[in-house]
DNA sequence: AAGCATCATTGATCTAGATTAGCCTTCAAG
DNA sequence: CTTGAAGGCTAATCTAGATCAATGATGCTT
């Protein structure tokens, strides 16, 4: 990342600024710090680790540009997708805030990320408590994220849970503008990916996927998936978009 | 609680101090806040809900006494149990920082409880970044639980699954002072709630139990359990305690 | 002491989803 | 133009765990 032009770097620089705006309306000052923070750049191919499980870091990253996800591999190659990570994300939360780290994170596409060392957090908690404060409610969300997919693998059938992801993923890629219109956006992942995160087997993806197909709720063209009818998909996934994504802290 | 002796106060208020000791060495003035934080105790009977989903909140609880447990219903009356909360943790978190509450939490135990309204978190942030950093990682740690619960759910067997909980709660139960050696310990749960816990029917907790017994790995007199062969269950339930207990933030 | 509720335990049956094994399409590389 | 790797799709079989239905324990209430 040697030849960044100015705007190549505002660009890469919005989405974690983007992110922390949607938890308080950012001072210019906190904004110029945010923008400073993201300095050290790293461009990383597809398929590539950028934390690894088990390795000890003194920093996180942010994820600038591209699609990463977290997993945890168990000692007999099972893996457990844990959530996709967008840009603006928090790539080392939670696993690298733990002496070893606790889970890897690959990329799925082409990626830019940032690494920030913990020395800088502790200056930002120090100098700009209202991010402070908006990184512990970025925190407690990621937490939540990860108890309403843990609600969807425990208790959900397949179908429920297929429906859960797609309309999750149509929230949340429409937030980062990845989404093409206001229900269809390409799917990030393969039918692997799929299985890995939902705690399924790969067959019975495709064959949920059908069954959702022929029940209308959606239709997927290459890799361009359109949920036709939001309201089934939610009610059958007992999903609840509008809730989870109001984050603004209230009283800061 | 018009009745409370000093002692009794300084009892109720040590495990939240307790807890965040475990991520930053707390100067005098810092506990002394913590102290200051903690006034506003309001007493529980088992099985009433501390918070309650969809209802909207300005503030997080803090446990002093007792246990709870964090859970989610769905429509039908699906139930899946997100984590046992015991004293030192926040109630209200993550579920409590949404605008509608996502997560109820009802009490298991007789159990103590302290409201902290969001104001006095925001005067946390701004006046101790140290405390602040420390609730940053605290929430990353709760993440991090959730995440370990979603990897056995998605992918493990139920044996596995159980082997998993029993050890998890032997950990955490030693740390929160409630093990009786360095092996055993009342279970707080019954089995519906273990079943609850890991996405699984009761009858099969039960038969699970068993094989876990004949197997020589525990033992269950009454609601005590013993965790017999540590390192076996740990081995089956690719569990690493160790780990995940190092909380403490280096560098600051 | 009777009655009742809660929880643990067990067996018989059923099913959602896993496993295994292929085939087909697409597309990049040689 | 061929080849091979990935990914999508499908069918046949199998099994872990659910469901249903009881039976015992235990302890609390009255």
């Amino acid at each position: 990342m040697t030849t960044s032009s100015h705007v190549d770097l505002r660009t890469l620089r919005a989405p974690l600024i983007a992110k922390l705006s949607r938890f308080v309306d950012l001072t210019a000052r906190e904004r110029a710090h945010l923008e400073e923070l993201q300095t050290d750049f790293v461009k990383i191919r597809p398929g590539i680790d950028i934390m690894t499980a088990g390795h000890a870091y003194r920093c996180i990253f942010t994820l600038n540009r591209g699609m990463a996800i977290r997993y945890k591999v168990l000692h007999d190659g099972r893996r457990q997708i844990l959530s996709l990570v967008l840009p603006g994300d928090f790539v080392g939360l939670p696993g690298g805030l733990f002496d070893n780290c606790l889970y890897s994170i690959a990329s799925l596409t082409e990626a830019v990320c940032c690494s920030i060392p913990f020395s800088i957090l502790f200056d930002l908690f120090q100098g700009y408590p209202r991010l402070g404060t908006a990184m512990f409610w970025l925190a407690g969300h990621e937490a939540a994220l990860y108890a309403e997919h843990l609600v969807g693998v425990g208790r959900q059938s397949a179908y429920e849970r297929v429906a859960h992801l797609l309309l999750e993923l149509l929230f949340r890629l429409q937030i980062a503008g990845f989404a093409e219109d206001d229900r269809s956006y390409a799917l990030p992942m393969t039918q692997e990916l799929m299985a890995d995160t939902l705690g399924l087997s790969v067959p019975h993806i495709n064959r949920t996927l059908r069954r959702l197909r022929e029940d209308g709720l959606i239709s997927i063209e290459g890799s361009r998936v359109t949920c036709l009818d939001v309201s089934a998909l939610s009610r059958v996934s007992d999903f609840d978009g509008a809730n989870l994504g109001r984050l603004r802290i209230p009283g800061l």
